[in-house]
RNA sequence: GGGCGUGUGUCCGAGUGGCCAAAGGAGACGGGCUGUAAACCCGUUGGCUUAUGCCUACGAUGGUUCGAAUCCAUCCGCGCCCA
């Protein structure tokens, strides 16, 4: 089912700036190829990058051949792009890790079959460059009066503090020859990114349309953006991943569903398959039923399915509605599904042979484990009713933790006030 | 180098000899309300085996006093003015 992927894009809003109006057309007229990059700066992608990863995929649905590069060479020198200070530099050790790790998740998104998607990585060509050669062949087209201008470099420049270094200078040089070593490689006549690359791309477009006499476009989505200013992409426990080592699906799906009323249409359009219809229906609940928010329901089920597959949705789904129902039993939950549940909740072991002894007393198991910074304080909420165990609240000063406390999988959920956690865990239950 | 001023709990800030673990505010935490939201309301907010108890704390050290965050001396940090 070939879409109009300028049209479709264009719809949801995830058009910034595109290099001519031409290039609409073009996109009607047959198959395109066209790339985004992906820094490889940790061994997952986080939610960040997923919009590109999307955009990616909508491309290749569309009838299109996407090419995902990996900045395996780029990402040895760093962007300076929206950064104040200068990156630091990945070992290369460290980067075949991550790239190994990205690619993993990209063919979550992508079919790399037959002549569908493709996955590089510019180090293979970049690293082979030699300095002179790359001087004469590339380094001439580019105007050091222009690229001084650039905001990117601007910035950097008028902060003596931080200042930029050569290296940093010289990236958009590299990206721009990517862009050209992907024309002469596949054919590839489109870079898409997000607005911060906006002159990385036209730079790389300008350098195909010079040394190859070929038009080569440029089409950058806007930036991932929350009504409150906060930045995109992160809960309170930092970082959201697709890697589910990082974030389990639980947390992912928790992260989409606490979406903002306000931004929750917006992440539909930019995250979702949905149709631009099935998207102002809901978003139509948004403003008539807000208590429902089946807006971020559906948002959530979607990504959550995307990323993690239908299994893990389900699971996190069921966890979630136990957790968040009134009286939760917390046994009703299988002991994997505790552990996804509480992935990211500090944990500590206790031994099986403390249960029901004073060294599992609840007071100073609380201030133990860090919950509370001194057992006056955990003995002060657990009286005034703040302190709950397998979610049950304790009043008890003095209790202590037992066998029966137990849930599946030997854990104990310890909670503080709403939403502070700590896992116990028993060994060998 | 000289003069004046200042240094308080997580932060801001009151306190000028006992009633000071120290007003008030912010933040944080707990509770209520609620949509696993925002706003709002209430409570708590140095530590300890919760105690009419002890310990530690008002830049540091030493002193005056029955008693000091408060007075004195020296030192250290910070600010402003003069040179």
């Amino acid at each position: 089912m070939a879409t109009d992927f300028f049209a479709d894009l264009e719809q949801r809003g995830l058009i910034h700036q595109v290099s001519s109006p031409e290039l609409a057309n073009v996109l009607r007229q047959g198959r395109m190829v066209g790339y985004i990059g992906f820094d490889p700066t940790a061994d997952s992608l986080h939610v960040g990058s997923l919009s590109q990863l999307v955009t990616l995929q909508r491309f290749q649905r569309a009838g299109h051949r996407p090419i995902a590069v990996m900045g395996g060479g780029t990402g040895l020198i760093g962007d300076p792009s929206g950064r104040e200070t200068e990156r630091t530099l990945l070992s290369e050790e460290q980067l075949a890790v991550n790239l190994a790790g990205i690619r993993r998740q990209a063919e979550r998104f992508l079919d790399f079959s037959g002549d569908g998607a493709v996955l590089v990585n510019n180090a293979d060509w970049l690293c082979r460059l030699g300095l002179v050669d790359f001087l004469r062949d590339i380094g001439k087209h580019f105007s050091v009066n222009q690229m001084i201008v650039r905001d990117s470099v601007r910035m950097r420049l008028e902060e003596r503090e931080h200042g930029i270094s050569y290296t940093e200078f010289t990236y958009i040089l590299l990206q721009a020859y990517d862009f050209l070593e992907l024309y002469d490689r596949y054919g590839c006549t489109l870079q898409m990114g997000g607005s911060d690359q906006w002159g990385n791309i036209l730079s790389g477009a300008d350098l195909i349309r010079r040394l190859r006499g070929v038009e080569a476009y440029g089409l950058t989505t806007p930036l991932v953006t929350r009504a409150d200013g906060k930045k995109f992409g992160k809960s309170e426990e930092g970082n959201v991943w697709l890697d589910a080592r990082r974030t389990s699906p639980y947390q992912f799906y928790q992260f989409w569903l606490n979406t903002d009323d306000q931004d929750v249409v917006r992440y539909l359009g930019t995250f979702t398959s949905l149709t631009v219809d099935q998207i102002h229906e809901l978003g139509r609940t948004v403003t008539s039923a807000p208590e429902r928010r089946a807006a971020q329901k559906v948002l959530a089920e979607e990504v959550t399915r995307l990323v993690h597959g239908p299994e893990a949705l389900g699971r996190a789904q069921r966890a979630a509605d136990v957790l968040f129902s009134k009286d939760a039993d917390y046994r009703a939950l299988s002991g994997q599904e505790l552990e996804e549940a509480f992935y990211g909740a500090p944990r500590t072991a206790l031994a099986p042979e403390n249960l029901g002894t004073p060294a599992a007393g609840l007071v100073s198991l609380l201030a133990d484990v860090g919950l509370y910074p001194s057992r006056g304080r955990a003995r002060q909420d657990v009286t005034a009713g703040g302190v709950s165990v397998n979610n049950v609240i304790v009043r008890d000063g003095n209790y202590t933790l037992s066998q029966t406390d137990l849930l599946p999988g030997g854990f104990v959920i310890l909670r503080k006030g709403k939403k502070h956690y700590h896992v116990l865990h028993v060994a060998g239950q």
